[in-house]
DNA sequence: ATGAGCAGATAGTAGCACTATCGATAGTTC
DNA sequence: GAACTATCGATAGTGCTACTATCTGCTCAT
């Protein structure tokens, strides 16, 4: 196919396909002459795949290239995808390079993770992540706040447990790498949104309203102990 | 204190001050005469929660003006405050006017919420965000990714008892709201952070390296279950 | 053979989160 | 009381990002 049936077929405008081809988030297509090329399904594959890091996952453009880069290579050990697809989600910190000195909660971390038998390398991005949001909430004055740390923790057993479960599944190496990309980036939304409606529901068991009818939404009332 | 001390007790430079100000993310000092003002302990502890919403919670300015905004009007009903502080920290989609009919990722959500009796309204933005990533899922050819919704969906639940277990701890409906707020949109933030922990952990049980020692990290691979 | 489509390149746009500067005034110090 | 620094409010500018527009050749179907 041409370039504007690759863009009705997407849904990306002709300049966007253009300008993922500079940015190298799209691969060229075969070339029929020197201003002439084809694209096939992969192409199509791949602006649905970019389209959704950007969209759906919040991807930079630099973040992104860096994914589709690791799903091209296509031979990289695992753990290597996994770290791609991690830090290409994780916000960086802002470089602080007066102060590597462990805080409080680089502290609370090493101790939850030393606790659940979680072992990583010292660079997952998980940790100073991790690290930052406990400093942030006692910054806040909000350590009440730690005391979620715990249970959060088990939450997300529970979803890498169904992460790799997912991984396994997948019937070969290339696939594998694509559900490690597609399963980490839009996990988070994913857990996100679960997380929003949870909430909202756990808050009214906890929180009834006065008389009004709250939410027509789904079923009876359940009292599932929490 | 003045602007000067505030800006070294904050770490914000004077002039992003002058741009909480005229953005309303900060509210004004009080006045000695035209050009003078004095600023508080509550100034310094909105400049840091405005840092972190902004920082940490990823929030564009626009947002954290609705959310301290909430902050502010104090006497909300607590679901209401939940409502601003999820709308906060979920990116909006890019509006499809023309396709309001439910997808299968719609229907998939609904499903699972009447089975795990969450009740909600329909204009909860978790609900959206949530079959939207199903909807990429499926786009993608990842539709075995379904299979994590289930454990997602236990682990969603976890952490909500956990948030309002936070929230209903606060001595007052002040601190509730506080909590409400910093809990939910850096919850989002700890929780990817712990994941990405238990993910690389999670990794290495199942797909243990050939030969090289892994993860110094921390204690002796335990054999949970998982 | 002509008009639409395409490639590559350069330049422009809109939004965001600040940042710089200015003129007028206020407090502080010598 | 003069010099100096700090502040206020306002306007304008900066650097970055994710596109978007336009231009110049070319090419290919009709």
């Amino acid at each position: 196919m041409r370039m504007s049936e690759l863009s009705s077929t997407t849904g990306a405008t002709v300049p966007t396909l253009k300008f993922y081809l500079r940015e190298q988030l799209l691969h060229a297509g075969e070339r029929t002459s020197p201003n002439q090329a084809q694209y096939d399904e992969s192409h199509v594959r791949r602006v649905r795949l970019v389209r959704a890091l950007l969209e759906v996952g919040g991807l930079s453009v630099a973040r992104a290239r860096e994914v589709v880069a690791a799903v091209d290579a296509g031979t990289l050990p695992l753990s290597s995808v996994f770290g791609v697809a991690q830090r290409a989600v994780t916000v960086p910190a802002p470089l602080v390079d007066d102060a590597p000195t462990p805080t409080e909660g680089d502290r609370l971390v090493a101790q939850l993770c030393a606790a659940r038998g979680w072992q990583v390398y010292p660079n997952n991005p998980g940790l100073a992540l991790a690290a930052r949001v406990l400093d942030t909430y006692a910054a806040l004055g909000q350590e009440r706040l730690h005391a979620v740390l715990e249970p959060y923790a088990e939450a997300a057993d529970l979803v890498a447990c169904a992460d790799l479960a997912a991984v396994a599944a997948a019937p070969d190496e290339t696939e594998m790498t694509n559900v490690v990309v597609v399963g980490t980036v839009l996990g988070d939304a994913l857990f996100a949104g679960l997380r929003r409606i949870a909430q909202e529901a756990e808050s009214f068991r906890r929180f009834p309203l006065p008389e009004g009818v709250p939410a027509p939404g789904s079923a009876t009332t359940t009292d599932e102990d929490c």
